[in-house]
DNA sequence: ACTAAACTAAACTGATTAGTACAATATTGT
DNA sequence: ACAATATTGTACTAATCAGTTTAGTTTAGT
């Protein structure tokens, strides 16, 4: 069995930088666009090896995508039990979020890539919605549920309204690079959903 | 000898053929995956004479998606001015919206391929939102200005909140598939969105 | 009927692809 | 040190791809 891996630099663990090497060019250039050779030469591991961790292409690529869906987008939103004040809780929660969504460049190739691929994968698009979409939507459901000051007769319905508000935002201004046709700061978004939501 | 064509359609327009060979192959397989010879046996069309009529694989997608931008799914929101009293103006323009979104599922597709390639082919998200996203925002935008009695500070924002909502919730039930995990009917999020507006 | 342009089928180039095979080398646990 | 296991580099297969060429056929304008 391996021991903890306390030397050497990185020679180690092979899948880590398989699936790192594996993230870098499916981002870039999609499912199709990839290739094993390029994958292999960016994960600095011959191609056989690429082999022995992986089923083939398509085996890695759903690895992957399930890995980043579960660990790396998680926070995203957020999913601790929300508590306090609407007027700041909500704002707060907004305001992360988009901060979050547009800090890490490589966030608009994931939905680029996922969105791009849910037809040939479907199944993968199903654990995003299962692991990210749902939990968020659960979370927010359960806070506004719980404020009936807010006067919202559909929790669920709501939240689904103010996520997409925040998604579609960053979709349209960064994803579809619409930023520069027709720009908008994201605290607008912001100050117009808390206007709607507290009104 | 064959006997001849009534050649009412101008059944010589292989443009047209190729365009929608073209449309089929790239919705199916992605840019990248999509292949010259599929497209031209897809359109029944010999591969010269897709050379002949589009510069090469790059020219024939630019070529496609920007005329699908343009002609095929301007009418999805619709750009005429709207009239009428808020309380049914919008909760129409929001169920017309969601049933023409999901009334043809190569719309699907087209999201799919338009924003899987974002990343590819900047230029075409752009004409996309220009043509699609730009307009709609402005109509609604307008309207909502125009409309004091909604209360609305900032119409712009309001108007994409509401795009926002309408969108996210078909890419997160179609696209995504997520219709089977989350399910909601579109009802819910309309009436959501109207409580919200007219609170 | 004549001609020029459009079209076709098929073969071809040169490059790339996913995946495999294999012999040589490196790493590992004991 | 020894043996099992991982990894490597290279070369290979067999298929596919974008794009070109060619020679023969069809179409359309006059």
């Amino acid at each position: 069995m391996r021991v903890k891996e306390v030397e050497t630099t990185g020679s180690t663990d092979k899948a880590v930088k398989i699936l790192k090497g594996a993230m870098q060019e499916f981002l870039a250039h999609g499912y199709a666009g990839a290739s094993m050779d390029g994958i292999a030469s960016s994960a600095g591991v011959s191609k056989a090896t690429v082999y022995s961790h992986f089923q083939g292409k398509e085996g890695l690529f759903k690895a992957l995508i399930e890995k980043m869906t579960r660990e790396r987008f998680v926070s995203v939103f957020g999913t601790e039990p929300l508590q306090g004040e609407p007027k700041v809780v909500l704002r707060e929660l907004a305001l992360r979020a988009l901060e979050q969504m547009t800090s890490d460049n490589k966030y608009y190739d994931f939905i680029r890539l996922l969105i791009g691929e849910s037809g040939r994968f479907p199944e993968l698009a199903k654990v995003f919605v299962h692991c990210m979409v749902q939990p968020v939507l659960e979370t927010l459901t359960e806070y506004l549920a719980s404020h009936p000051e807010l006067e919202i007769p559909d929790p669920e319905a709501t939240a689904r309204i103010t996520i997409g508000s925040l998604v579609h935002y960053v979709i349209t201004q960064e994803v579809m690079h619409g930023k520069d046709i027709i720009p908008m700061e994201k605290e607008r978004i912001v100050d117009g959903f808390m206007h709607l939501i507290l009104k």
